[in-house]
DNA sequence: CTTCTTGCAAAGGTTTTGCAACAGT
DNA sequence: ACTGTTGCAAAACCTTTGCAAGAAG
């Protein structure tokens, strides 16, 4: 845990950056939140039980600049929110998520299932990838004794 | 194309809505448009060229109505406005997006990729897929002369 | 009449920005 | 002093909603 504030604060420092207090205490929530994909106003509210002085704008502004470092990643699920995630040090690319259309649980596939199909992508559509992100919209195993209809579930939704 | 405002009319009919001057006027402008990716903004400006009393909250019920009834699909590429696109008839899933980070024009792949991978996460994850979304983030054949560095592309961006 | 639909304006919710104060060097 | 950073409030944005008026059966 030390280590990784450390390694950020180096990340920071080697671009001009300095780790405030602020930001550190926003670095710690999202690093003690690693699974919940906590939006900026989560955030808000956590680093405000340890720093209650801080600002929301500050929140929106650190965020920004550990997306814009490429530290953490800003995800989109369609519900109106930006939620935000660490990315996987030295990963190629990002892992995959399985949405649950009927409890809203995001789960986490971490490998990366796309390797072959890239490489058709980079060959037949002559489209050089940087990344991916890849979503699976359906029922989770908590919740597929309850759901008879899946497909009713889908109603309208983005992304 | 008459054809399939006609079949649009009986879809909304059978759900006991009808297709009104301004819902037809969007379709047609959707119908017109169908690689473009129109956001809700694009569709209002261009049935006003048509219809040009009607209201941006019309353009928006009429998208939601339609994405409801499952007609279209609302997209959401990371720059903060839903867009939408027709749903493939009878298509299981819909088909995949290739995002240029140079240009940002946004191309399609038609065909379902992911089928192989599907069945993976539906055994290993007991996840009861319905729907997906993939998207590849890269460098399309159009720019690829003018990126020396496509990583240096990827700042903040969403989903 | 009754129900659905529309346009307008207002409200809602999220994110960004202007600016003066502050912090660290 | 200088530069980067913060908090607050205001603004900007996209989208939804309330409501009275309108359209259609």
């Amino acid at each position: 845990m030390e280590k990784r504030v450390n390694h950020i604060k180096q990340q920071l420092s080697a671009h001009g950056y300095k780790l405030t207090p602020q930001r550190e205490a926003t670095v710690r929530v999202l690093l003690e939140n690693e699974e919940a994909h906590l939006s900026a106003e989560d955030v808000y509210l956590l680093v405000k039980e340890k720093a209650p002085e801080i600002g929301l704008a500050t929140v929106y502004r650190t965020l920004e600049l550990l997306s814009d470092l490429q530290i953490i990643h800003k995800l989109n699920f369609g519900d109106g929110v930006t939620r935000y995630e660490f990315r996987a040090e030295g990963a190629e690319h990002h892992h995959h998520h399985l949405i649950c259309l009927n409890c809203g649980t995001v789960d986490e596939i971490m490998e990366d299932l796309l390797g072959p199909i890239e490489h058709r992508v980079e060959t037949e559509f002559d489209f050089q990838i940087v990344d991916h992100r890849l979503t699976f919209h359906g029922v989770c195993h908590r919740c597929k004794d309850q759901v008879t209809d899946p497909k009713k579930l889908v109603g309208s939704r983005v992304t």
